[in-house]
DNA sequence: TATTGGTTAGTGAATATTAACTAACGTGAT
DNA sequence: ATCACGTTAGTTAATATTCACTAACCAATA
């Protein structure tokens, strides 16, 4: 695991902020040094080349992940209450830090280049097989429904919490993400209860 | 409505498919000429500027949007079968055009301009106001379960929608997303009939 | 005194776009 | 039928700007 120096971290965190406000395009590394009020050149005594501060951002993010993922893992909860505190905590995060909510879930923006896009891949796949595991041990535990297959919840639970951040995002966060995720929670317990 | 000469066609159609394998910053003007096999400035013949061809494929996509609209209210069915067919219409343009489905859930690509970006959200906001008119519907007709307001039936059946297009591409279009976009349809089914 | 983190002033390559020109084609008057 | 004239769709060459990145230098600090 990658530790980060403050500068390091000043960067990544501008470098997040710039792509959920203008997109990729504008990650240039000449807005990232206007934003931190120092020249382009300085830049480099942080990050070798902007590739690797590409790499960084992932790099948090799957940090990030695979310690919420353990975190809930360690819980011992009912798989409906694990699933939930999961789901709360993204729209926390997301409300402290909005410019998250822009970049996680734009896997577009890491198409660019092979390295990065399997990364994108792998947080992927880790999440993915995190939900299947909890979603299967609340069928196991007759708290879900066995109707219909772990997969297709995983979708249809993953698929709203994603969708309602993109239009949290795109109305300017016009809205409160952790009243409104929470409700929409609420409605899904509903339908996948057994 | 406008229309697009042959030529604009293919610079429109090149374009998404540009942006489908390799992202927004790919989409270059040398890189579109090159695949047509023309010289850079020939494709200002076409299109004033390179805006004007992200406009084009904004205003395409809406055009689109509203025909299979209108085409779904136009059919008298129950409000399901009209969503179902919202659904499998989707998959299979999604197959016939696999770039399509990169793009058009990739709201992020048009964020760079305040014009792009407004078109975004209109396309969206017609989505959902259908959506959420065909839901009411279903409630009103006793179709769908009523206990789970009709904002949140919507999130939840597109972001599966979405997750689902978004895993077909990410995994380089490997499965067959009619038919498991089908199945997927099946299990919503059961989930939100009365 | 060596390291850290900054500066100024540059580089070459890529970008969107414009200028100037041309070949091929269609049409209406002679 | 032919010529004059305009249009369409292309070309090559050049433009200004922006991009990521580098070299050389400087000051504070450990």
């Amino acid at each position: 695991m990658t530790t980060f120096t403050e500068r390091q971290k000043e960067i990544i965190n501008i470098s997040i902020k710039l792509i959920s406000e203008k997109g990729i395009q504008q990650l240039t590394i000449k807005n990232i040094a206007k934003r931190l009020g120092i020249s382009e050149p300085a830049i480099y005594r942080h990050f070798e080349n902007k590739m690797d501060i590409l790499q960084a951002i992932l790099s948090n993010f799957k940090a990030n992940n695979e310690a919420t993922i353990k975190w809930i893992y360690s819980i011992d909860r009912s798989a409906i209450e694990q699933i939930e505190m999961m789901f709360l905590k993204h729209f926390k995060k997301f409300t402290e830090n909005p410019a998250l909510a822009a970049v996680i879930f734009s896997e577009e923006i890491f198409q660019n280049d092979k390295k990065l896009s399997n990364q994108i891949a792998v947080i992927m796949r880790l999440n993915q097989e995190a939900m299947l595991s909890l979603i299967e041990k609340g069928q196991v535990n007759n708290e879900f429904r066995k109707d219909i297959p772990k997969e297709q919840l995983s979708l249809i639970i993953m698929g709203a919490l994603r969708l309602i951040v993109k239009k949290w995002k795109l109305s300017n966060y016009s809205f409160d993400l952790e009243k409104e995720g929470a409700d929409l929670w609420k409605s899904i317990k509903i339908l996948i209860k057994h």
